[in-house]
DNA sequence: ATGGTCAACTGGTCATACCAGTTTAAATGG
DNA sequence: CCATTTAAACTGGTATGACCAGTTGACCAT
């Protein structure tokens, strides 16, 4: 019996959700104007505040543009929204995880893995080896245990990311890695073969031992390629069921902007 | 005569302001208590409605952790946020900007530009090719105006992430514009040889046409070395002033923080 | 056509209650 | 004396009603 912190929200978060659902995958297209604050309070059966606190975060995420006098409008969030976003696109509705979304999110991260580990591999410090070399040990002795793995690997992640001492890596890694949590229990089955090449892990590892930028990068390369793999399948087959289909024709229903 | 809009700045986005600087280059460590929203009140000389649309804010931005009835604490922000933070670490208390920062952006740039082009080519619609070759070719009307090249370059990436239909890139390079926009006019000089590389722009909008993934990624690879070597030149001066000085020892005055 | 005035919106600020959790320390029982 | 209970005294969360401050548009005078 696994029992999980009961969900607190305040009415500000529910109002914030509420919304920002509606504006990510509801049918509130940009330039759309908000009612007014007054007018929420009334359909929500809040408070003036609680609804304030709300379209404030939501201006701060991009998603609406406040105008003192004028009015409240909702925007683009696909030009203004920043990574925080992810989590909310994760899903659909019905709480099933949006795959291209998914696919959006391991693409990124095998973009970004190897320049990681080249630039952890040139400034890390004598002590974050050490440390890297306790993560591995870890894994190795929780070889059998996929989640207790995976968290390891965040760690490792973690790790190799504050080595590589770039702000802007640190940051979205802290975003990329909540929406991962998201989808964590979901993907054990896609990672698994990625998260059990322990030689890789302690490839990368001693790459960024002796300071070889290069090979730390080619084996993060190499390493990511195993979860990418994964996802494209799980693509490919939920978007061609039927395994024989071979149709390659692209289709052109791209000229709706 | 230039005019600019007046900023307008609302109560609670100056408290806001205020803390997230004091909490990002201030002497507020993570797990501070900060004081309780009526001292904030008492303090800054507002209604506790705008300081809790600030804590709410500065929440959600990942800078402090609220507790209903315990307390409101700071947060390790290179933890906790994410990129939309880039914009407030750019710049120091004195409003130069912060070169390890820009660093940051620009390698991150780096690592992603290149998946961000061999995606697009090979997603791309045959109506992005045509506004791709737009924009080239605004670029080769305005050739010798550096800040309209700017404007233009960044619009060939926005555009050419859309092709790549990842959304998670998209995202990213929201947040990455805003603070690069910080920063636009500082930077001109060290972006100027990117930008005159027209050719390259070129080169990435013609491997996009044909679809060539390899090409697109190999190409804005190159062109994004302009820029990349530019700023390494930039913190190499400000480290090492007198320049005949070969000195390559690390300073370790980096355990400030 | 231009600029001014006014009324009816909009969001922004304020003060004052009171509700709801948490923490602290005093009161109480062993 | 110590562990437990209890009751303030915090903390943040919600509610209300008023008023300030910009924006808009209709109307009017010039």
């Amino acid at each position: 019996m696994r029992l999980k912190p009961v969900a607190r929200k305040s009415l500000s978060d529910a109002v914030f959700e509420q919304l920002s659902q509606e504006i990510v995958h509801g049918r509130m297209r940009p330039g759309t104007p908000l009612p007014s604050e007054r007018a929420l309070c009334d359909v929500l059966r809040v408070n003036r505040g609680a609804v304030r606190e709300a379209l404030k975060r939501l201006s701060q995420a991009g998603l609406i543009s406040i105008q003192h006098g004028g009015g409240t409008r909702v925007l683009d969030f696909k030009q203004t929204a920043s990574l925080d976003l992810l989590n909310r696109l994760l899903f659909h509705h019905d709480g099933t995880v949006d795959l291209r979304v998914a696919r959006s999110v391991m693409e990124m991260r095998a973009a970004m893995a190897p320049d990681i580990a080249r630039l952890a591999a040139l400034r890390r410090s004598p002590g974050q080896v050490l440390q890297l070399d306790e993560v591995v040990a870890a894994m190795a002795a929780q070889e059998h245990d996929l989640l207790a793995l995976q968290v390891l690997a965040l760690q490792f992640w973690d790790l190799l990311t504050l080595c590589s001492d770039n702000i802007a890596y640190q940051l979205a890694f802290n975003g990329l890695r909540h929406t991962y949590e998201g989808m964590r229990e979901a993907l054990v089955e896609v990672m698994s073969e990625e998260l059990r090449d322990l030689a890789a892990y302690r490839r990368i590892a001693d790459a960024v031992r002796r300071k070889d930028g290069e090979g730390a990068g080619q084996s993060a390369q190499a390493l990511m390629q195993h979860g990418s793999r994964g996802i494209l399948q799980l693509l490919a087959a939920l978007e061609h069921p039927d395994e024989d289909r071979a149709a390659d024709g692209e289709e052109d229903d791209d000229d709706e902007q």
